[in-house]
DNA sequence: TTTTCAAATGAACATTTGTTCAGTTACATG
DNA sequence: CATGTAACTGAACAAATGTTCATTTGAAAA
């Protein structure tokens, strides 16, 4: 039921999918879906919540440490890796803030913000160790991740890319961005 | 009219957004909105359209000529001075896509690929020269419209930074992310 | 076999949705 | 003043919405 959720979600925004679509998409009447989730916000607010812990509980696991430019690639290839094969969850988790209630919404706002943290936390390691140039560190890490997010918008996986170099590409970005190209 | 559809929509989403509500934030019935879209679609789709002509006929009035780092600085500062003040317009036009028919999506889409195009012949132009070091042109057109659309998430004209100073911050990001910094 | 109980049904509910349209308003033109 | 016309109203429409709940189902436990 989730995984239905997630799918049309993604495809047509929350808004426009009824409790209706997604029992027809489990193959199930409405009334029974009701017996998964109290009412349609919790059940958003639950999907995009499980993707952030999820999000958060993998980057832990990657245990980056070293120098900041290793942890910095690191990162990177650790976000486009994750997110690709999620891009229907990335997308809501972003495209559907504003749909929370204040309390769910400042749950998931601090959850993002813990994420944005740990990059920044590794761009101001890679500026004292004067290996990156980086003007403001919390607006670098918030570009940052703008743009390995981008890379949701266009791929496909059967596209002329391979994830892989897909990766390696955006890596190269990052590199750049900060400076370590020089 | 147009205006206050585009706050509601921008801040709720186009389906979460009845015609009811956009009438009575202009202060009307709804019947009145009937004359002047044929319906709620058409009057999704205009939106989107006249942004993206307004964002292509800005573009075009840079006229942007010269060296390809030259063309690039022009292109970024423009990206987001133009974008900054229209952030609603530049939410909508990115979430709102998966709303419209298949006809209104072609059109739309289109457009905006013209812009990555200008974009991508700039970077293009950049190998030529040998100023720039780019893996692939066409991804780095979008992952830098990626880059420099991230502002629109964050951006609060009450903020600590002035727009002089966000653009020269993304400049220097897309700068290095081109390889123009060693 | 009988009992039990969680899970699914299917119909119902009060609202809300996009859209239409006959009628009213208000204002510029003759 | 009268006339024409463009804009707005307000009620109506069928359809769809989120949610509830008494009832049925089906399979495991006794």
């Amino acid at each position: 039921m989730r995984a239905a959720a997630v799918r049309l979600i993604a495809q047509h925004g929350c808004a426009a999918v009824s409790m209706r679509q997604i029992a027809a998409e489990v193959g199930v009447q409405v009334g029974a879906l009701y017996n998964y989730t109290p009412d349609k916000q919790s059940l958003l607010c639950q999907l995009m919540e499980t993707h952030m812990a999820d999000l958060l509980a993998h980057l832990e696991a990657e245990d980056l440490k070293g120098s900041a430019p290793k942890q910095l690639e690191g990162f990177a290839r650790f976000h486009m890796r994750f997110n690709i094969p999620r891009k229907d969850e990335v997308f809501i988790s972003y495209m559907e803030l504003r749909n929370l209630t204040p309390e769910n919404f400042a749950k998931i706002e601090s959850m993002r913000r813990t994420y944005e943290d740990r990059l920044e936390a590794i761009l101001k390691q890679g500026e004292d160790e004067g290996v990156f140039v980086i003007a403001d560190s919390r607006i670098t890490a918030m570009a940052l991740i703008s743009l390995l997010n981008g890379v949701i918008n266009w791929y496909r996986p059967e596209g002329r890319l391979t994830i892989q170099g897909i990766e390696q590409i955006y890596w190269d970005l990052v590199r750049g961005a900060v400076g370590m190209r020089g």
